[in-house]
DNA sequence: TCAAAAGTGTTATCCTTACACCCATGT
DNA sequence: ACATGGGTGTAAGGATAACACTTTTGA
């Protein structure tokens, strides 16, 4: 951008500027009723590498090294946030390093290339956010024995309330209702109160707290919650589910993607309306036999509603089941 | 696109990562019933400088280019978006810049410190955008016959059923309702149709189409559409106006703040209602005595909302007047 | 007395939610 | 027959939008 607006900054050298771009990737996708998150490494760490030189954009970059690392080529491609930290273990001189995170949609059946990669469930790393079977017991059993705790280990009558004030928010107690949405405040939260160790380097192993999910590298877990709470609130208003159902679908089999996604249920009579009301498919014709029951139609995704979508606010209803 | 494998980069000579962080921030106050952003120089840009070694984080970095540059301290700070350009003019060497835009609420009082800033209405930038006193004659004076001209240059029948369609939602043609988030669209619509154009560097003046708008430097204007977008997207589910308005207010003074914002009028019995209703403010017990009319009540924005806000959403209405 | 702004109340409508129920197929 | 999933209908409740109306001040 015009980089003087005043006039110090023209006196630096040329190529002092020791800033490093990462662009880290979340890519997603569901299958089995089970949502998942693409890794590399043994140490569970997102596929991630450097922004250079001859990157076309930011995101060509990115699609480039989630390629290079994993063999898949992504679609659909969101931004999720920038962020900057100070030092990074690792290296030697103190280099700044600006990462850029990413969430992109997928289908599980692209060919998986690399062999020291592979597809995570997003509850192995937050088995506190998965509520389609009822409220986990790790809540009312750990967590929520353990936020309290923190919370009466200070002695300001405020910030003790703060601290119950917030963890009753975030994972509903006291009454108040689950939001799948808060996924990112919940990890922060337990990130502040100390229940979660992340795996600074590599070297160490993973049973810090195995109760607690799995950790990964850096921030990697915290970039990982950012991109479900971002998900969950955008399945909402916009029809992106599509991009990670194959072709043709019956209507259980979207609705048991959202699931997966929200980590809760939802009601089925509703779903199915709100999906034909707003003539987000279309049948194909032909049906499905699989497991059970009576052979269901299948569906496949309207794509001139992406340009109608772009404009009001095409939303997938998450009512109660 | 196609570059090395994993390995060679490593090979690279430690500082020659050329890449350069650039902050920009659109930061936005409210009065005399209209939105104003913050501008520096002759020509219009927006406050920005490098992120540098010594900036604790991005937001630190920022605020203190922005006070650096105007004398303004800022409050309330969100990200936008971060891109990155291939060669921004004025770069000798092909320099990679990434550019990290922010939007910033504050109040017009801060003193204004720097002589060479001040304040812009942003319909100043974006003239068609300002819906209050009804539709703007520009939109049917110039911009529709032009995008329909832009429409019917292209031959394919798709591509150009395809524009018509863009524009017509963009721009409430055609019956559609006006929606006032899509100012990023309008605005890449307009740049795509080659109805705005922008200064590049330093020295052309600002007279190429004066009826739509005053250009500003590089992209800045692209950014300004982005921040107003999601401004008027956020306002209506969570309760940022605040950031904007001093300390008592009336509520009818709230109400024109949201409607210029919105750049469009909202009925003033519902909209006290949802305020008062959501416990978003609580009277102070003063009047206002200002120009005309009966004394208006003063009210105080509720600062304890914002933890119940951080869960549930809070809403600002917006229906129609 | 009139204009201008502050306020209050009521009603129609739509959307969401919840729930009840029937249909078709394989074992 | 019955289990499993597919599929339809309806009624209650809440939120929104639209509009009508009264009150209080200054000129």
């Amino acid at each position: 951008m015009d980089d003087q607006p005043t006039e110090t900054k023209k006196s630096r050298p040329p190529g002092t500027s020791d800033i490093k771009a990462d662009l880290i990737a979340v890519v997603v996708a569901v299958g089995d009723n089970e949502p998942y998150v693409l890794t590399i490494g043994l140490k569970d760490s997102l596929p991630s590498g450097p922004f250079e030189l001859d990157h076309r954009s930011l995101q060509s970059g990115l699609r480039k090294w989630v390629e290079e690392q994993t063999g898949h080529a992504l679609g659909y491609i969101e931004q999720l946030y920038t962020f900057a930290d100070r030092d990074r273990i690792g290296n030697e001189q103190q280099q700044r390093v600006i990462s850029i995170s990413y969430l992109a949609l997928t289908r599980k059946e692209q060919a998986a290339g690399a062999s020291n990669c592979g597809w995570q469930s997003w509850y192995e790393y937050f088995p506190w956010e998965d509520h389609r079977a009822g409220t986990p017991r790790l809540i009312g059993d750990l967590l929520r024995p353990r936020l309290i705790e923190w919370a009466e280990r200070v002695h300001e009558a405020a910030i003790r309330r703060e601290r119950q004030w917030r963890a009753a928010i975030a994972f509903g107690f006291e009454g108040r209702p689950w939001n799948e949405e808060l996924a990112l405040q919940r990890y922060e939260l337990l990130y502040e109160a100390g229940l979660v160790e992340e795996i600074a380097r590599e070297g160490d192993s993973n049973d810090i707290a195995p109760a607690l999910g799995r950790s990964m590298i850096a921030d990697h877990r915290r970039i990982l919650a950012t991109a479900i709470a971002r998900l969950r609130s955008k399945i909402k208003y916009r029809p992106v589910v599509f991009e990670l159902m194959p072709p043709t679908f019956t209507l259980l089999q979207l609705q048991r993607a959202v699931e997966a996604l929200a980590g809760r249920l939802i009601n089925k009579p509703n779903f199915r309306r709100l999906i034909e009301q707003q003539e987000l498919v279309e049948e194909t014709g032909e049906t499905s036999l699989e497991t059970g029951g009576r052979p269901a139609k299948l569906f496949r995704f309207r794509h001139a509603v992406l340009d109608a979508a772009a404009g009001a606010g095409t939303r997938l209803p998450l009512s109660r089941a």
